[in-house]
DNA sequence: CGCCGGGTTGATCTTTGTCAAGCTCAGTGG
DNA sequence: CCACTGAGCTTGACAAAGATCAACCCGGCG
């Protein structure tokens, strides 16, 4: 396990920043907790205090916020090499929650080790990359939200699993599977999971999208970029 | 200049973080470049190139992201005191547009000059908080966008005006003054500015809110703060 | 005086939500 | 091996929210 953090945590920040050997050494170095939790397991709530950082060694998991009356909004998807609470290192406490779709490995770095670890300017640049990719997605899917009809909603959403799927070796040809329930997919493009329901009909029919059970097949990217105006300038 | 920018800036770190006499020092050392600039001039687009960053001295300024079919959605509101494209340092090219509400005076610092200041890991602490507080405003915008109706939205986002304006001593007791139209308004919680006329007209009949030119004034905030599910947890 | 950007209005149309029911299928326990 | 269960998916009927279109108004400004 310590293992696979440690070459996780390095290909994320390799892929962000340069490292040199003494930022290697910090990085084995660093103490961490590894934790097999459950789908659907709460790792952090809203107004919580956050006293440690997660990275995702293994699984999906997803931040939301909900309405006083229920309503919840997805704000991201989380794969694995990510650490979806970075800020809590700064901010202390979760202005969203935080919960595994699936059962997931997690990495777990108390906030100290943290503190160590940006110590050095290369990790420190490494992860402020990582929160402000995070911070792109997550305008690019404000502008999802707040201006797009609901099919487009959907390509737009497929479209950057996808790739961002890809690029983690976890898709293929626009192949991959997708542990969200309708009601989740609905729920991260802002429209009732009956909607949703009817939109993926209307792309099935129109041959862009087939998928059974969980796996996702992009028929048409050609197509669905269109539809979906999407762009990857935004990914980084 | 040169002095209100070094106000500006430290109090708003110290507004985020403890700062010793040597980051002041660091801080006062900076070279900035004044900028005078109208209202409705783009500071920076979409795609472009970041060479410096940005602290608002003066002014109103939005970031923005537009469909390939124009429809504009804005994606974060700027006072005096903010620096708006903090994440343009790292990530080196814009994800979004950055452009003026009113006539500003900008501070404009070179990158470089970002760079010695977060070498002082107090300075570096104040801005990556910074940015995560503008992430935790967008992920509020995100929620109010997507699962909010068209009223419970805009009684929201005055309500956040209203409480990020008083914090920065610019409205008092619900009243303050707000550069922006019905059409940015409505491009700012995503509905047509038809709808937000009539929802402002709806405000207006129920003692909620009472406008006159650019001066709002919320004239039941408790009423508000139901109606726009309103709580201040997410503005640290 | 005339223009123009912004605000306002009414009529109409579209998209999307809600409700309620039925269906499917993997997993469970007898 | 089979009935039962429950979560998630699908469907239809209907209602509501909001978009669009087209005028028109109003006040500031060249």
């Amino acid at each position: 396990l310590p293992g696979t953090f440690i070459t996780t945590l390095t290909a994320k920040l390799r892929s962000l920043t340069e490292l040199d050997a003494e930022d290697l050494q910090v990085i084995e170095s660093v103490a961490v907790h590894g934790k097999l939790v459950p789908a659907d397991y709460r790792i952090v709530g809203e107004n919580e205090k956050s006293s440690q950082c997660v990275v995702i060694l293994n699984g999906f998991v997803y931040g939301s916020k909900s309405t006083p009356l229920g309503r919840r909004q997805i704000l991201s998807l989380h794969i694995p090499g990510d650490m979806p609470d970075l800020q809590g290192y700064h901010l202390k406490t979760m202005d969203h929650d935080l919960t595994t779709l699936t059962e997931c490995t997690l990495g777990l770095i108390a906030h100290e080790s943290v503190g160590r670890l940006i110590e050095r300017p290369r990790i420190a640049a490494g992860l402020w990359r990582e929160t402000g990719i995070q911070a792109a997605i997550s305008r690019e899917w404000t502008l999802n939200v707040g201006q797009r009809e609901a099919i487009a909603r959907v390509a737009h959403l497929l479209l950057e699993i996808n790739h961002r799927l890809t690029a983690a070796g976890r898709a293929k040809d626009g192949i991959f599977d997708l542990p969200l329930t309708q009601g989740d997919l609905a729920d991260c493009v802002g429209i009732s999971s009956v909607h949703l329901n009817r939109v993926l009909q209307q792309l099935r029919r129109e041959k862009l999208v087939s998928t059974t059970r969980s796996t996702y097949r992009l028929l048409d990217k050609k197509r669905l970029e269109e539809l979906g105006q999407f762009n990857t300038n935004y990914l980084y």
